[in-house]
DNA sequence: CGCATGTTTGAATCCACATTAGAAGAACGG
DNA sequence: CCGTTCTTCTAATGTGGATTCAAACATGCG
């Protein structure tokens, strides 16, 4: 078994920093991120993640007691990894910045985690509906901490008068969601550049949510 | 192996039309779209879908000749149901409807289909990403021509002033079907009626494309 | 009724994995 | 350098699940 030891969490999440042992043990998680977000829970063979992470199969028994195990990993830190990304960009924003500006920032940053920064987050997303019962109730509740954070920006942006009152909340949020969520099956870097697509993205929501033009 | 034989097409599709063995050849493959859109293409077990379909797994290869040929042509069932129907709703309006009006069609008609009238379009949707090679090329060319009808759906509302010419308009039509493809994910009939959902994504979608108020 | 063809099944086969076990290789402190 | 501990591998093992086969069951037609 690998040793607990403290490992620092390394800013950057590289797999060149740490000491080898954990360097091959991201490099394993992020494999399986990499399979599990092409090939889909039951589709994702410990001999695919290892062949992509160099090493042989029995190798991942060294780091997790099952494939399960470290698939469920690799659910969580992608939840984990767009729920903090998110809230930091926000955070990052001015003092002043207004509601709908709140919301611009929200799907830059949701759109930046899932295109560009983290297999992890595709995989969580286009496995959640194919969870096993008990990981996908661990997963729910990862969920729901995030919709919270959304929910909050709509209820601020409605509260403030700057985001039209007329529609379902919970649905408008959802459709939103749904059309950042669903980015990662059209969006090709070759196409066009990820900016591009956030500011369409940041621009349409606009217009769809907004009380004024 | 099946007698080759001219099965009316069935219009309801209900699984109690025609002879008995084709009735139980529609029960497979309708269960067959169940397991699959829960359980991804590599989760999908011939014996759950045997079991949904009250029938032995052998059962399968009376019909089909293997496993991945019945998953297939629940994708291609799917894809095929999407279309019809959205077209068919298209040509069923009114002849002087207004382009936004048609995409407002096109939008209830794509939400019904997938969220009320048929597992098999739901099941194409959530799996399109995890197709085995061959397979997925043959789902791209039915994907490219659905494409194709909002292409035109965009295009006309561009030409007719009733759009937004100032957003790249591949980004917005994926976007809008990003947020229709995503509802299943969260619409939940207890907690709201599709009624609701199609008025309100009609809503935010007009808003967030036309060019008035 | 009774055969002929269509349909479904239970039991056997077979293979692709996950997982285990034990040995071989690194790394590292003395 | 040398032993000890950490890490990875090669070679089994075991199981689940697709597929095959031949027998049982139905159905319809003479």
């Amino acid at each position: 078994m690998p040793r607990e030891q403290t490992v620092r969490p390394s800013a950057d999440g590289s797999p060149t920093s740490g000491r080898k042992s954990a360097r091959t043990r991201e490099r394993i998680l992020a494999a399986a991120a990499q399979v599990l977000s092409r090939k889909g829970w039951a589709g994702t063979r410990l001999v695919d993640v290892a062949e992509v992470a160099e090493v042989q199969a029995p190798a991942v028994y060294y780091y997790w007691p099952s494939r399960e195990d470290l698939l469920a990993e690799v659910v969580t830190v992608g939840q984990q990894a767009t729920l903090e990304h998110v809230v930091a960009s926000l955070a990052a924003l001015p003092e002043d910045a207004s509601a709908l500006d709140r919301i611009d920032g929200a799907i830059a940053a949701h759109l930046e985690v899932v295109l560009r920064r983290s297999e992890f987050s595709l995989a969580a997303i286009r496995n959640a509906a194919q969870l096993p019962a008990d990981i996908r109730e661990r997963q729910l509740v990862g969920q729901r901490a995030y919709a919270d954070v959304w929910r909050g920006l709509v209820e601020d942006a409605v509260a403030a008068g700057e985001l039209t009152a007329d529609v379902d909340a919970r649905a408008a949020r959802m459709l939103v969601l749904g059309a950042l969520n669903w980015a990662p099956e059209w969006w090709n870097p070759e196409r066009g550049s990820l900016e591009d697509v956030v500011a369409t993205t940041q621009h349409v929501v606009r217009r769809g949510l907004s009380t004024r033009r």
